[in-house]
DNA sequence: TTGTACGCGTTATCAT
DNA sequence: ATGATAACGCGTACAA
């Protein structure tokens, strides 16, 4: 270990440590061309622990994700490591889609990091509001817990999102849309749920289609083969995140179910690959990115301005890229094909 | 903040502060329930920082990887955290394939961090090495540095998965194979041109359609389009990672030319949505999550054995998925439908 | 088993 | 500008 300290520095050059801290901190001494010196030769670091001790500040902030090989997560961390500035780094909590991991994480972090951005499990969870008894700031990003408000956050306007995919389908002429959900204990689970059924309310729709499953792949691959079995199928699917999107298409895959043709599909986040699918996937696309480094820079603000400063909340926006995979329902081609046959 | 030092805890309870210490590290002390107690209504917790200080330990292990975005170090990162233990976190540092950036991460995390498990940037540099003269112990992942002999690492078999990919496309009959490869200045960017290479040479093939370019999905659409543009068009492609995979994909697709038909393509890494493409696209795989859980096992035995043990190098098997993206080339195609014909 | 007191490496205060 | 020293919160050797 190299346990050469300022002291040792502080020897070697002759002065006092005083000096030598006072010389890192960027005041003016007398010998900084010795120090400076000594400081190499003797491959001096100084000690994160004790400033942390002294200081009570860390310069880490923990970003606590469900699973980071979810692209959309990925990118959020991504964001938040690019806004995190020169002087402060980011400590990863990935729980797996885990409580206990998530809760262990948390008694952890007390005091290794100086605040919190995450995306909690599920809505009805208590451990971030005590958590922040112990005076860390937490930025909840794309998913709150009940008591968020009182907390900064930043979210996606999941409902508008639902709404514009659901009336997407219906302005397609489709009358039996299933959405595939997320687990309605989340945020954007609930909230996407929410937009898809008012859309459906809107136009008289029923939402006999709604399957509530669980932002996995394999969730989504299992929602549409219950979706395919049903004796009346629906005959578009709003998928309600990445994972299931791909598992969803999945489950078509193997049945050799052609999209558009014979079920339109429109997904809920983009995907690098969208465009490689056969066909191109028509999403709701969102700046992943853009979610984490505002999260960031809410922190950064927390962190600076003290502890009581009002949370603030933003609201990323969406938007439809219009791509192949939503088309007219199978009921309908017939009626026209019929008609062009006479 | 939480200000609540042992101290208080004692004073509380009517111990000296030795005895709350003991009782936190195990120790069998008279009055458990009462200090339980007191710690309980005072919202006490150690001071990581205090500790640290005293043992010289953090208790976190640092990732360093160019790009989270990327599923293949998501997923190294992934399997890092799920070997990690309960007693230690990860700090997570995303370079985003900037030397500045990495130097600058090194340079911070001396004193943060028990250990580093790192994908370099690339091979000519010192910066891990110079990292280790202060006692912090090293685990390469996927990548090394020149002298990566003289710390643990985990690597891909990445000669044997590119003949594996070229000793395929030679099999389906190829004569001009393209390889659109990564920077020769990273391990696997050098390793899978050197496999590319050998498979054509056993082969008596010429390597006039390699392209030496940066793993990312720009310079795979970039590589994949002066490809295209040649006269003597390659009949097959090997593209040297995921990214560079979609990037060329994006190409072809934008020029309309169809898979396998026109152009036979094999990548190195799978991917989630590989079966989703159209055609389904034949790689070259491997468990990205064992290499890091391997990383973290090694990094976990350095840490308990002390920093004197010697290095170990591990290595991870590849092997072939085959889907459809591959077929025979178009000149033989042609030359059997002639046959055919007649 | 318990208490006292020192040290971990740094920064800040107070004199000089 | 510089030096001596207290303090940050905890663990532990030593003595009881």
């Amino acid at each position: 270990m190299s346990t050469v300290t300022i002291t040792d520095v502080a020897k070697r050059v002759g002065v006092s440590v005083a000096t030598i801290s006072r010389y890192l901190s960027g005041f003016t001494v007398r010998n900084e061309e010795k120090i400076r010196e000594a400081i190499i030769e003797l491959n001096y670091r100084p000690s994160a622990a004790a400033r942390n001790l002294k200081s009570g500040r860390t310069g880490i902030v923990a970003i606590v994700v469900p699973d980071i090989t979810n692209p959309f997560f990925a990118s959020i961390v991504e964001g938040a490591e690019g806004a995190v500035g020169d002087d402060r780094m980011i400590l990863l909590v990935n729980t797996g889609d885990s409580r206990e991991r998530e809760e262990k994480a948390l008694s952890q972090l007390f005091g290794r990091v100086d605040g919190v951005i995450m995306a909690p499990l599920t809505e009805d969870e208590q451990g971030p509001s005590f958590f922040s008894q112990f005076g860390l700031p937490i930025v909840f990003v794309d998913r709150v817990t009940q008591d968020g408000e009182k907390f900064s956050s930043v979210l996606t306007d999941n409902v508008k999102g639902a709404q514009l995919a659901t009336d997407y389908l219906i302005g397609h002429g489709h009358k039996k849309i299933a959405m595939i959900s997320g687990p309605l204990s989340t945020t954007p689970g609930k909230r996407r749920a929410d937009g898809y059924r008012a859309a459906l309310k809107k136009a008289n729709l029923g939402d006999q289609y709604f399957i509530e499953s669980d932002f996995s792949e394999a969730g989504g691959y299992a929602a549409m083969c219950s979706l395919l079995e049903r004796d009346d199928a629906p005959t578009a699917v709003f998928t309600a995140n990445n994972l299931m999107t791909i598992g969803a298409l999945h489950a078509l895959g193997d049945r050799g179910i052609s999209v558009p043709e014979q079920i339109s599909i429109i997904g809920f986040d983009d995907l690098e690959f969208a465009e490689l699918i056969n066909p191109p996937l028509t999403v709701i696309a969102r700046d992943a990115r853009l979610q984490g480094s505002q999260a960031m820079e809410l922190m950064i603000k927390h962190l600076n301005d003290g502890v009581h400063t009002p949370p603030e909340h933003s609201m990323v926006d969406v938007q439809l890229v219009e791509r192949g995979s939503c088309g007219a329902p199978r009921e309908s081609q017939k009626v026209r094909s019929n008609k062009i046959g006479r």
